[in-house]
DNA sequence: ATAAAATGTAAGTAACCGCTAACATACGTA
DNA sequence: TACGTATGTTAGCGGTTACTTACATTTTAT
């Protein structure tokens, strides 16, 4: 079955990519962990490149996104955002690793790798702003520069989740979540002076 | 001279890996960035590893809270833990191509970078936790598990420090970022409805 | 001026990288 | 059965990596 394997090699890319990053992430490893031959693996996909370029197809928002524009088309402007926001804050924590990998690597090194980032978030881009430029030629928004919009629309909520994954992580090894969230809590909630004490009085 | 030699190849080891990462910064570039012969970085330091504590021992907030500590051990609670927050985004800003990377690279791969990122966190953390339990012991502070405090006062900051880097940075190329500014401020706070039109008005 | 220490140059190691060639084997389809 | 397609195996290419050896040269200290 061809189409299975293919799957499973980017399945596995996702997953060491994910994890070790692109530069980390060797073809002999990915192969290995999708239970296929190297040389299959260069079968499928010309390059390593590409099949990054495939991975960041299948597994990202951009896909997801696509198949939202013809249900959203028929949906009030505000419910169909609310729609786009979800999912893709659905697909960040679904993905987070790649996420990170993602924004830790983007303008970064090699260059080639640089400019798949960037088309890969051209295209995500796009696809909104055209959204947005359907609606301001219709006269139901006003003009703005619906690319820029667009950006700023992911950035929202990219920035988001980020401070949301921040506040969570701090890999606190075994420790139970809840402890950290509850002692967290009330270092900060209720201070960290004796009650009663003002805070300037303390050495 | 020895330390100049010495000094020259740390920053250029602190330049490369913020830029490329912990992999993609190659001893011999280092080298070329140092003015230095490749031989002479492992004559300095015994690996690329080394040479990366290093880097981290240097450059990082980790020197500057150490000698922060003796100063601040005669303040005021409150006015102490400003100082300390001010000078931690100082250098956060200072060094935010290194923070974006160690904040990818941390907890991934190879293992041997794992480890040195969380044994730098792990000393940061420990020097503030150190001035926590002194004060705590003085009974100037209720009883609270001190590390956690560190992590948690570091983590606020730190938290802080990456949504606004978020925020600012959307390299949108050539772009003067005052219109992105303005073009956001713009978006947002006026909306993307024609003004007086209801927003589930819109289709 | 001279010895010691620091650096440069050149060549090369072993390991690993992405990627390919050559050939054998399994498997579904006709 | 016979054939085409997908995969496995093995071996290796050319390149790069971190790191080394051997030796010449420069710089520094005394």
């Amino acid at each position: 079955m061809a189409i299975k394997t293919r799957d499973k090699i980017l399945n596995a890319g996702l997953k060491l990519i994910s994890t070790r990053g692109y530069l980390g992430a060797t073809t002999k490893e990915i192969a290995r962990a999708a239970g296929v031959a190297e040389l299959t693996v260069f079968r499928h996909f010309e390059s390593k490149e590409k099949l990054f370029e495939a991975v960041l197809t299948r597994y990202t928002f951009l896909p997801v996104l696509k198949e939202m524009i013809p249900e959203i088309a028929g949906m009030p402007y505000e419910k169909a955002l609310r729609e786009i926001a979800g999912r893709q804050l659905q697909v960040l924590s679904l993905r987070r690793d790649m996420v990170k990998i993602m924004h830790a690597e983007m303008g970064r090194y090699p260059e080639k790798v640089q400019e798949i980032y960037h088309s890969f978030i051209d295209q995500l881009i796009k696809v909104l702003a055209a959204y947005f430029d359907g609606l301001i030629k219709k006269g139901l928004l006003r003009e703005f520069d619906a690319e820029l919009g667009a950006r700023a629309f992911f950035g929202m909520f990219f920035s988001y989740f980020n401070a949301q994954e921040f506040l969570m992580r701090k890999k606190h090894r075994t420790t139970d979540q809840d402890k950290v969230v509850s002692e967290f809590v009330k270092i900060f909630v209720q201070g960290t002076l004796i009650p009663g004490a003002e805070e300037t009085e303390a050495v």
